[in-house]
DNA sequence: GTATTTATGTTTAGTTTCTAAACTATTTGT
DNA sequence: ACAAATAGTTTAGAAACTAAACATAAATAC
């Protein structure tokens, strides 16, 4: 009697962690849905601004995986880029050694952006931050890297 | 000069932690992109079943709460909820003292999606947690919970 | 009581973000 | 040399919204 009382209310607390996690997802979720201006390249939507994010400030890396990055196929990737917008930002060139591929990169601009979208995402962060204790955070982003790595796989 | 380095280093940790969390929420986002099945109710995308997540068992919610609870407009509501897939699964009721309001709630078809969603949901969650020890649940859960206030205001 | 403002929900056209599939070249494997 | 696999492109379509316009009804102001 009292034993299922219990038992349910561990059910419950449960259940609260999954729907507060659920939670969580959803509000950063929304809060990225809109266009936002980042450095001097004029409105990106969310998409475009993830794309820059993936290509980040390496020299060059293949529309593949740029797609596998993101998680998306190699035709949203290809949509995504050669939009005119995106013409600024990114730059597509031959691979060197193999004419089936092309590398994408971040212009000067896209760099800007890059950089710009980089500082909003650590002063996000850092509000973040600001609500738990050094212990909670080095243990939750302990957790975030376990989570990480086990969906990963 | 090593007082430069640390502090680059602790930089680079921080933005470690942004990037780690950013790709557990889009790691997240990937596993449900597609059309589920859930109970008898056929598939369901996301959105339908989200809506069937936030209306719930309760015995009826203005449309209105339902947006506010889904984070969109109302318009987006009579999309998803007047929908032929949906008609089985939720019903719409006139407000009994207010007859511009319509009351959502779930059909018995409905609710059986509803718990079957719980199911997996839980069974996800429970796979998360088992990837963490009982005193970082604990800590993490907490912290979710202090995010998710935050993120309220 | 009456006029004005606000609120509920619906409808419509448009944008964003993909997907699958078909296709063209190119590269790799046998 | 030839078949299979791969890189990327193109196209049509679906999902998931949005804003704005609209029709009623309810609340508020006077």
């Amino acid at each position: 009697m009292d034993k299922n009382k219990n038992q349910s209310k561990k059910l419950n607390n449960r259940a609260r962690g999954s729907h507060n996690l659920g939670r969580l997802i959803m509000q950063l979720q929304q809060l990225e849905r809109h266009p936002r201006t980042f450095g001097e390249a004029g409105a990106l939507t969310p998409s475009e601004i993830h794309t820059i994010d993936a290509i980040g400030l390496e020299h060059g890396i293949l529309m593949s995986e740029l797609a596998d990055r993101l998680g998306v196929t190699k035709g949203a990737i290809t949509q995504i880029v050669t939009r005119k917008k995106m013409k600024e930002l990114v730059k597509r060139t031959p691979h060197p050694t193999d004419s089936r591929a092309v590398l994408v990169s971040l212009t000067e601009k896209g760099k800007d952006a890059y950089r710009a979208h980089e500082t909003l995402h650590q002063h996000f962060y850092q509000q973040l931050r600001s609500q738990l204790d050094p212990k909670e955070i080095e243990i939750f982003e302990r957790c975030i890297e376990k989570l990480n790595t086990f969906l990963e796989k």
